[in-house]
DNA sequence: TCGTGACTTTACACCGTGTAAAGTTGACAT
DNA sequence: ATGTCAACTTTACACGGTGTAAAGTCACGA
């Protein structure tokens, strides 16, 4: 299953990943992405057991290829407000190479529950950073008084979601600088002790 | 198809709407609804010409009953500050009566085109009121100087979004109140000029 | 040369949506 | 009482997408 030509694996995925990222309106069907990788439908099951599998597999092939371990690991080397603006900028700036997948994921949450368990699962990971930031915060006394430590994660988290940026970029047309900004002033301004 | 015996269209949007908010973690099919109203599959045919129709009309239903308009209606008599506040707890209030459905009509947007279009119709209803809101903030001076009106309206209208709601309340466990507190907060915080 | 792995082709089961059409039932009008 | 009409049921089926199954092709290497 996974231990085949990986050529054709990664072509696969460059594929699927292709095609949700762009435009791509309709659903992505099974049979689309088989034609832009170049091979029959079937073939597919082969390397992917399901179409659940095979978008979570896009999701971290994304991830590796985009080394966005890297991008995070960046913005953690930061302090204090900085710190927080980095962390804004780095995964907000990371979301538009992914939302498509992403996506793609949370449309077939609502009957897939192994795509509902891999969505959580990414998202459990954003998490994890946020927590990470605030904890940051918490630690040189800039939380804002008005939230607790997790209150403040979860805030930051919806902040951060997929969905927020779909909203503002796609629905609103702002970019992706306006975005970030945008994102940095309300995360400072909701998380941070507002000090004169 | 809407001229028929209205008790039995109105119990079908009644099942529908219990069905979409009440949990039912898989999707909910055209054949729940029609078991859950006590008539056959077909016979929703008879009342709604398609599935994404049924869920337009029982949004529709819902704001009808839940009589949405006169709670915001009430959120524009107040002004300032006190105004945002209270659009934010009206409309913040109204969505965990809608979401299930909201959600079902988003889960189909990616596939049809027709669900895609009654969405950012119910979307663009919110951000009217939204747009209102700054409005009177612009009125009197206390917008802030990071964001233009269109801007704030669109943050706003992300930060109000089901999607963030439903992170929240849904998926961080927070309460109703909580929720509600929160957005207001996070809201003065980003929307209005911060005087000392 | 034989086998094996990667892939193709064909076929089909399953689900959910939507269409079509014939049959049932009860109310109401004449 | 008879007829008709609307609301609904029942049965059947087409369509599209996912996933399973199995037989066939083909190139490469031991």
């Amino acid at each position: 299953m996974s231990s085949e030509n990986p050529t054709t694996r990664i072509r696969i995925l460059d594929a699927a990943w292709k095609l949700l990222e762009s435009g791509a309106a309709r659903g992505v069907r099974m049979s689309d992405i088989a034609k832009a990788a170049g091979i029959s439908r079937q073939a597919l099951y082969l390397h992917f057991p399901s179409r659940a599998e095979l978008l979570v597999a896009t999701t971290r092939h994304v991830d590796a290829v985009k080394d966005v371990d890297a991008r995070l690991a960046e913005s953690r080397s930061a302090t204090g407000p900085a710190r927080l603006d980095a962390f804004v900028a780095a995964w907000g700036g990371y979301i538009p190479e992914i939302h498509g997948v992403i996506r793609a994921l949370a449309a077939m949450m609502e009957t897939d529950a192994e795509a509902r368990a891999a969505y959580d699962d990414r998202m459990a990971a954003v998490r994890h950073g946020c927590v990470a930031a605030v904890a940051a915060l918490t630690a040189e006394g800039c939380l804002t008084p008005h939230l607790s430590a997790d209150e403040a994660a979860d805030l930051l988290w919806t902040l951060l979601s997929v969905e927020t940026w779909a909203r503002l970029t796609q629905d609103c047309g702002w970019t992706q600088a306006q975005y970030v900004a945008a994102m940095q002033r309300t995360a400072r301004a909701a998380l941070m002790r507002q000090e004169i």
